[in-house]
DNA sequence: GGTAAAGTATAGTAAAACAATAGGAATTCA
DNA sequence: TGAATTCCTATTGTTTTACTATACTTTACC
């Protein structure tokens, strides 16, 4: 039930992307800073930012001063996306993939025991990641940096 | 996301192991047979059953008329315990596994956005794994056999 | 006690997936 | 033109996966 470096490298390069900078315009980023903020090889973020931009996720700017940017609002760009792109349909089994379906050669997949399981994880992980956007993210991460101090109350 | 042979092959023999005989008492059965219904490699199986007994979630008797059976009763063996042996963490993440945690690196773990996010995958992953038993398993299987017939209704 | 039936244990292996690394081509701007 | 940047493909080294092989131990039954 891994997610591999190039998903979360990916994901990560994304919520940078996601960050607005201080004017709130999108940002529009190198990868040799994503790389170095992050602290991951940048050869490597190439290549992921590459396929995120070839399915249609971020868009780029070559030459002096480009970059990359969110090819839609944060909003509009969840987490299932971004992971599927790099690392393959959510679906711990073939079985019960929407997007790779493969039969596992069970006698009858209505009553196969594992089917019906792993069918159940499969839309816990696709609620999750398919209902959760870059903007959600980030907007958490805020949260997080400034809780909410409502439940101190008064002494 | 994907769940290896392994932990398919394990979570299959299980459930076979799960299913009652027709006396009702607990299934003692070779892991040929096992591998025969299933059909998967006998000696990977052999491989598999083997781990799985040696985290105490099988007992077996060598010898003619040896085989495997369930150590506890199949209420009392989730499919988490199953996964976690054969595939290691559920958790996408190092940094949010509860039985192998990592730091991943990231400044701040309170506030890092991919935790936050493969933290509630983690724990959908393991409160539906967790959760369910074996036996639990094998009763909406046999459900899905004999499915209820309420909804028809008269005509 | 011998033998066949079962599990135990560990080592080996071919192929695939993963995680980079390398290097040049194309594009943009000053 | 030249520096900065992305684009694209190939290659490499490592790890994991999915088996396969071999030898050993225990048990039941004749």
């Amino acid at each position: 039930m891994r997610l591999s470096k190039r998903g979360e490298y990916g994901l990560r390069a994304m919520m940078v992307l996601a960050t607005p900078g201080p004017d709130g315009k999108p940002a529009v980023v190198q990868i040799r800073e994503i790389a170095e903020r992050e602290e991951m090889p940048a050869k490597f973020l190439e290549q992921i930012l590459l396929s995120l931009k070839n399915a249609g996720l971020l868009h780029s700017k070559m030459g002096v001063g480009g970059g990359y940017h969110l090819a839609r609002p944060a909003s509009e760009i969840s987490l299932g996306q971004i992971v599927r792109v790099l690392d393959g349909p959510l679906a711990p089994v073939k079985c019960v993939s929407q997007m790779a379906y493969e039969p596992c050669g069970c006698p009858d997949e209505e009553t196969c025991g594992l089917r019906l399981v792993m069918s159940d994880v499969r839309n816990a992980i696709s609620e999750l990641l398919d209902g959760t956007s870059l903007a959600d993210v980030t907007k958490r991460v805020r949260k997080a940096h400034r809780p909410t101090l409502v439940e101190a109350g008064p002494n």
